[in-house]
DNA sequence: GTAACAACGATATAGACAGCATGTC
DNA sequence: CTATATCGTTGTTAC
């Protein structure tokens, strides 16, 4: 099918035409001729790198062109905007909705496209956001995922609500291969494209020994190295390609990383440029080690890394220039970032609780899909690892021919439920419990037909939970929010998590930083850390000292949930207190990336309590609004007044306050030029600009004092 | 007596969304 | 309870 032939706008052919791209592929022409430009839903269920998104991006010109609007739903920030940047440029107005960086909420409605989390269009819902109402045109990009226990059951409830919302709004639904695609399909009323044609031959096969076997040939792999993995990858590198293995652990992933270094051997100019900008950012253990990998041509990758070392190593693969990066999951699922050849070399993964288990088919699938590049590689090749000859046939029938599992919604898990029919009510989109349950109707999980019973029960416990906590009321058979529970709804946070944190604030404890603290920790919202053995010793000597200390009381029966959230208020009491990234690492042993993560992961939950604590505790609301500074920026409680100037962080503010300029008095009385000394002229004179119209800010405020003195 | 190394046992284990209002060195 | 790689300790050998 020729794209010149298709009813799109002329300008996206053109684009299409300069990029090379003049005809449509096999499972693209499917999706058209099952009526993608004449407003069908469909759903497309074909592989990685088989060109989903440009399917979508026709619909959504050819939508734009009729006056629609679209909304581009996807599940990673990092996804957002790699399609952001996809999209911009090709005549009409992209937007991009994520937590970290958005344009106005309501500027954003005046886009043609929408590029958002799943998580931020529930909150725009939540937060009545009227363009919403606008949308003709729906893609939900990897919504297998709504299969995931703890997100999942988002974007089932974000598809249902805007569905009741816009029922003419025309659905294209983006799937990895998935063993009930009819289901999905009949769930949205959508047509199935189903294919596993790939515009690369993909090869899968089982290395064993010396060779690897596919399913109608064998290939030799030399051994050069006493490590059957290194081998593999040095046989693609030799050949001209790159590889990408996957492994279950950090540990695994930085170990695998030094050996194909040492491997590998590479030296080259390019290569010494990327590990000086790692060495020269990062101060940390971790840091210099990929800067010495990455010199030799190596890499590994996971969520331990700082932004920066992350974005050096995939330009660098990218470019082609680092051989090999050995990754945990984050990159099966991520980025954009095909490889010729995928190792999966560990498919069990350690899981609490279950020790360790087979990674799932789809998984698996996912990673194998990122074997070759399209146009660049000949071909890809994934490979497993066999330990034992036995393993070869079991390897080939529970991933290579294994059938992927199907999808199941997460709905009816109470956790999840929780915060969603809270939003519900909180929202109107229901009323009384019969509207609560016909809405639950029009989820994946009711069109799947399993027990409406058990929905039934769950949703009954959860109103339960949210009169008792007093989040919403009955009047008769009505059911209405709280101010306390549209609140909750609105903070986007837990309903659980909120309980948690009201319940210790009213419990009449006297403010203390780490109670504080390790009370946000305990909270389902946030994100903890491993405890390991070795940090038990430090949980143990802070409790000796500071056990009074903590909001909560200690659990008789404290078990690692306890522990977690201690350390990891530990942590972030540590950041509070300025304490060096650097020994933050080697303290807790976790990387920068980490620390980032849970800081971010606390600022947001500071935040929302802070609002709670107006509601319930406004003696707490002060305290509580100098630590969400506090965490944020990672400062002492003395350098809050210089922060709120813009181009201060926490390193000027520091160099300020170390030399005698603490406050805004004390800049003012030193005067530009001094202050200039210490932190540049060019920065010393934003500032001396801004004190001016602080000056002005606290004059105006002093008048309306004094003026509502006066009349009182 | 000491260095090099093998054998063994203890140890530890992936990822990541949201609020809000603007800007680090 | 499940698996695997790493790392520290102890035990062994070679000079």
């Amino acid at each position: 099918m020729e794209i010149a032939d298709l009813p799109i706008p002329p300008d996206l052919a053109a684009s299409y035409a300069r990029r090379g791209i003049t005809e449509l592929y096999p499972p693209q022409a499917a999706c058209v001729e099952a009526g993608l430009l004449l407003g069908k839903n469909l759903l497309i269920a074909i592989p990685t790198a088989s060109g989903k998104t440009l399917v979508a991006e026709m619909a959504m010109h050819h939508q734009v062109e009729r006056g629609g609007k679209c909304l581009y739903i996807v599940p990673l920030r990092a996804l957002a905007s790699e399609k952001f940047e996809e999209f911009s440029g090709k005549g009409l107005r992209v937007g991009i909705a994520t937590g970290d960086l958005d344009r106005r909420d309501d500027y954003l409605g005046r886009n043609d496209i929408i590029v958002a989390t799943s998580e931020k269009v529930d909150s725009l819902l939540r937060n009545r956001t009227p363009w919403l109402a606008e949308i003709t045109l729906l893609v939900l990009d990897e919504v297998h995922l709504i299969d995931d226990p703890s997100r999942g059951a988002t974007l089932e409830m974000v598809v249902a609500k805007l569905r009741h919302k816009n029922p003419a709004m025309q659905i294209i639904a983006l799937s990895a291969t998935i063993g009930n695609p009819g289901d999905l399909a009949g769930w949205l009323d959508a047509e199935l494209v189903e294919s596993d044609w790939r515009p690369v031959d993909l090869r899968e096969g089982v290395f064993f020994q010396n060779g690897i076997q596919f399913a109608d040939h064998n290939r030799e792999v030399g051994r050069q190295s006493k490590y059957e993995d290194l081998d593999l990858v040095l046989d693609t590198v030799e050949e001209g390609g790159q590889c990408l293995v996957f492994v279950s652990s950090r540990k695994n992933a930085e170990a695998f990383a030094k050996r194909a270094a040492s491997g590998l051997k590479l030296a080259n100019p390019t290569l010494a440029g990327y590990a000086d900008k790692i060495r020269s950012n990062a101060g940390t253990d971790m840091g210099r080690i990929l800067a010495a990998c990455v010199a030799q041509g190596a890499a590994f990758h996971h969520a331990g890394l700082a932004r920066e070392e992350r974005q050096i190593v995939e330009a660098g693969f990218r470019e082609g220039e680092i051989k090999v990066i050995a990754s945990t999951p984050t990159l099966a699922a991520g980025l954009n970032l095909p490889a010729r050849r995928v190792i999966v070399r560990d498919y069990l993964r350690f899981n609490a609780g279950e020790g360790m288990v087979p990674i799932p088919v789809r998984e698996y699938r996912q990673m194998a899909g990122r074997a070759g590049r399209p146009h660049l590689d000949p071909y890809g090749e994934a490979v497993l690892i066999a330990k034992s000859e036995e393993m070869i046939g079991e390897l080939f029938d529970c991933y290579i021919d294994a059938p992927a599992e199907d999808v199941r919604s997460q709905c009816a898990n109470e956790a999840v439920l929780c915060t969603h029919i809270l939003s519900l009510i909180a929202t109107n989109f229901a009323r009384e419990t019969g509207e609560v349950l016909r809405f639950m109707d029009g989820t994946f999980y009711a069109h799947c037909g399993e027990s409406p019973r058990a929905l039934s029960r769950a949703v009954d416990r959860v109103l339960e939970f949210l009169r008792e906590a007093e989040m919403i009321t009955e009047v008769g058979e009505w059911l209405e929010p709280t101010e306390y529970g549209s609140l909750v709804s609105r903070l986007y946070i837990d309903p659980r998590s909120a309980e948690v944190i009201v319940t210790a604030m009213t419990g009449r404890k006297e403010y203390t930083d780490i109670g504080l603290l390790q009370l946000l920790c305990s909270t389902p919202d946030m994100l903890t850390l491993y405890v390991r053995r070795n940090d038990m010793y430090l949980l143990d000597r802070f409790l000796a000292d500071h056990r009074d200390e903590l909001w909560m009381e200690i659990p008789w029966d404290a078990g690692e949930g306890f522990d977690r959230s201690l350390k990891t208020a530990l942590l972030l009491l540590d950041w509070a207190n300025e304490v060096g990234e650097e020994t933050i690492c080697e303290r807790y042993n976790v990387g920068p990336g980490d620390v980032y993560g849970v800081v971010e992961s606390v600022a947001w939950l500071v935040h929302a309590s802070r609002h709670l604590a107006r509601l319930f505790a406004p003696h707490l609301a002060g305290p509580i609004e100098e630590m969400e500074l506090r965490t944020k920026h990672g400062i002492k409680k003395e350098l809050l007044p210089l922060i709120r100037l813009r181009g201060i962080g926490r390193v000027r503010a520091r160099r300020l306050f170390n030399n005698g300029l603490g406050s805004l008095e004390a800049l003012r009385a030193a005067g530009p030029e001094k202050v200039g000394k210490v932190i540049g002229q060019k920065i010393a004179a934003q500032v001396f600009e801004q004190l001016e119209g602080v000056r002005d800010e606290i004059e105006e405020v002093g008048e309306e004092q004094a003026t509502l003195f006066r009349f009182g």
